[in-house]
DNA sequence: CCAGAAGGATCGTCCGTCGTACCTTTGCCG
DNA sequence: CGGCAAAGGTACGACGGACGATCCTTCTGG
């Protein structure tokens, strides 16, 4: 009865995901959420093997599963490296229907968007915000889907850029991605989309005052929107 | 320049921890952290082993390792089992002087509070709160620090369990091994203790109003209490 | 035109994990 | 009292992932 939760976890299921399928995974959403561009260039494997701690062996198996995959380009040669493509494939449809566990993703999201937003309010300064603002602007107009979203995730990125915590920034990815993985189930009509561009607009406002109790009950009432959604409810 | 700190995240080193470390840690973290008391039975090996998805023989050689440390003890027979030692051993002294990454924890956990609390203020019942209650009432006398700490953590953990977010929970438990770790460095005289219940005390008076505002802002003074001391500054 | 910088390919080795089968201890119950 | 059942203890073989080392191939810049 007692702590009966908090035990239950302890005896999950401990998952050992091999260093390829993880390596795999971080080039691949990396590139998917936008944050290495098309075009860029990845640093060579023999240096990148060495950054990531992982053999150069590993590192060419996820590689070449990601060119396989569309999403890089290796060139040989002199001069030449590992590319992101000009235009890398989106995120699939909707594999089957929506995962039972979602509301788990979205309570996830709750603590790691509020910590950013709470440490952002305090650390920010004037390149945060307009990093931020300037993601506005591109969701302005929400023509392409695509479009807006992967403006929404750099908005959301750049908030945890702006808390100077690397571990929220890099907990952030992994929700923005599984958050990607869910919303490609649900439609998303433009007015929605231009609601919520509002609430980033007033959350910049909030960051900018340094208000964090306002920028926390934004940030919150911003995530109970997709919730709302993906219950197949109309916030109100 | 642009999106300099989450590009830098992607090429951090892929650690790949070992199944069996992940169950040593695991189970040797529930045990310091008193989630799973004294004289506690586990699930037979065979039954275990499944429940964690790996196999027997790994599940074992976690369990011998901790075994050796000191934290199980294994009956042979009928009506045996491996049973949570009378008295574990207490996470050994200060290995070392403070790590440099002291920080990116604490911002860590800013996250996971905040979340857990906030989810917490729209969900929690009376259970919830009077369980919180108890390990306040556990601290108001903060004679011996283990005792304290332990209840410190069971406070903070049934605070995530409120949150009915499994993934905070396991988040949470994460947080306070490595919270405890740092805390090990640093002495924490009796007054400073009980000025951090009665935080606590207000925290519980926030969530029974389900007044996620003040809840929040108890609760980041509350860490911010951590941080100062381990800085060696005193609040205020 | 060639040296050097990149990706491409192919080994053998090592080690962690798994599964399976079997042994040993010990308490309970008929 | 004797055997059955439930637990931990032991042993071993198979498999696969990760690694490191070596060499090849391609191409460009000087």
């Amino acid at each position: 009865m007692e702590r009966r939760a908090a035990v239950a976890t302890v005896f999950e299921p401990v998952q050992a995901p091999t260093t390829f399928e993880e390596t795999v995974d971080r080039l691949g959403t990396a590139i998917r959420l936008g944050l290495l561009v098309p075009g860029q260039r990845l640093p060579p494997e023999r240096e990148l093997a060495d950054q990531l701690g992982i053999s150069r062996s590993t590192l060419r198996q996820a590689i070449t599963t990601l060119v396989q995959s569309g999403h890089l380009q290796s060139i040989r040669g002199r001069g030449g490296g590992t590319f992101v493509v000009e235009r890398p494939p989106l995120a699939e449809g909707p594999s089957g229907p929506l995962p039972e566990d979602w509301r788990e993703v979205i309570d996830l999201r709750v603590a790691v968007e509020l910590g950013a937003v709470v440490l952002a309010a305090e650390r920010c300064d004037e390149d945060d915000l307009a990093h931020m603002a300037s993601f506005v602007e591109q969701m302005t107009d929400p023509g392409v889907f695509a479009a807006y979203r992967r403006a929404d995730v750099g908005f959301h990125l750049a908030v945890a850029e702006a808390s100077r915590a690397p571990r929220l920034i890099s907990a952030m990815t992994d929700v923005q991605r599984e958050i990607t993985e869910l919303i490609a189930h649900i439609a998303h009509p433009p007015q929605v989309l231009s609601h919520a561009n509002t609430e980033h607009e007033r959350l910049v406002e909030a960051l900018r005052r340094r208000d964090a109790g306002r920028a926390v009950s934004h940030m919150r009432r911003h995530v109970e929107g997709t919730e709302h959604i993906l219950a197949g409810l109309r916030p109100g």
